[in-house]
DNA sequence: CAATACATGTCGACG
DNA sequence: CGTCGACGTGTATTG
């Protein structure tokens, strides 16, 4: 990895077109061959960047550029999307290299896997006398996260969501279109669980006949006695 | 901004639990608080951060942890979130500073919105005989990026999406479903535009009767001539 | 401030 | 390799 800081101007051309003025900035050139131009501030993403895979070149400024005050010019391309990046650098204030490995990578733990996993076991949760059929109940349009039934034996369909938007709802109508049609299913309820449902999916969902269910990730993991503490 | 490389582990505990298992990597501290943790590859998104507003503050490795092999830990955290990131640093390899200043920005051009100005401008591309009403034409959901008539006065309603995925038909679907129950405008023809239709939208969309038009930028800025060229 | 739609989204899983 | 859904999504816009 080589950081470079350095007063510079960058230009994009690629599904946009965007145009950083001159400022100093940090460039950071990934052993990929990828690009990150970063500020001091905002949040984790560059202000603009080139994702592998893709090459740096770098090209001679001609009579203008280097009047202009440009002393480096690097183009960045990406083959198979055309996109360009070219950094016009004017001063360089830092040039360093470090050789860093390859990373072992990011262990993650639990969200909607983790929901999914605890609701399954505290189908109840549905309502008293419910039953899990199975969880990741296979549709033609792809998995319904839960299936159950409830007390009288009526199909019910969870979709769960971290956070309730209107797009979970969508999806959870479409898979109760499709089930509603299997004989053998029908009727299906639907309910939408989530850690927090916005007002506009809940209006659409309860408009839509879908029960909302607010879950308590941190009541529904304390039940949970094997689920080992991580801190 | 703060540059460092390092040998280091990372946890993470907020809305979820991460871990890094100790790596060489490169630290990016801005002058906002914030925090990056890149490997030398991947894309521009950070193996793990903290996003502002957060505060870095440095604790003594006890015996353990001396033993270990560290020599720093760094406690970062949100207060409104209660994300905790923390950094175990081994070994440092580099360590540096650099005063950049406040960036002017990016300047972006066109995407969506510039489609939607073409398309209005050539509104005959929905077909001959086409007129247009108004463009962002307000509902009680949400604006319709362009609202037409066709040649006999029957209104038209049209989604524009740069890549047109199941999300613009579900969109549009609501609006049409609002808009016809308009005396006034009923009955709206929906069409579903953008420069590339996955063919999944494609087939819902038309199972919804609702037309599909493939947009060609290129053409559509070719012909706008007052469209001044960039590069 | 909250809700919503957009993003050069990125990323992983699956067919 | 494309499609699809999730994301610690982030971010601007608008009511």
């Amino acid at each position: 990895m080589r950081l470079v800081i350095a007063t510079c101007s960058v230009d994009y051309a690629g599904r946009l077109s965007a145009h950083l003025p001159l400022a100093k900035r940090l460039l950071m050139l990934k052993s990929d061959g990828s690009i990150l131009v970063h500020s001091d501030g905002g949040s984790y993403k560059p202000l603009n960047w080139m994702s592998p895979p893709c090459s740096i070149t770098t090209q001679e400024p001609d009579a203008d550029q280097l009047e202009a005050g440009i002393t480096e010019l690097w183009k960045v391309t990406q083959k198979k999307t055309d996109d360009v990046l070219i950094v016009s650098i004017h001063e360089v204030l830092h040039d360093s290299s470090h050789e860093l490995g390859i990373d072992p990578g990011l262990v993650k733990d639990g969200v909607e896997a983790h929901l999914q996993k605890l609701l399954a076991e505290q189908i109840d949760l549905l309502g008293d006398g419910h039953t899990l059929v199975r969880r990741e109940y296979m549709t033609a349009i792809g998995p319904v996260d839960i299936l159950a039934r409830d007390q009288v034996g009526a199909a019910v369909a969870v979709e769960i969501k971290r956070r309730g938007d209107i797009d979970g709802v969508e999806q959870l109508t479409r898979y109760l279109e499709l089930m509603n049609r299997d004989p053998h299913l029908s009727p299906v309820r639907g309910v939408f669980a989530a850690q927090e449902i916005k007002p506009q999916a809940r209006t659409l969902a309860e408009d839509r006949g879908i029960r909302c269910l607010v879950l308590d990730y941190d009541a529904m993991r304390g039940l949970d006695d094997a689920d080992s503490r991580l801190f």
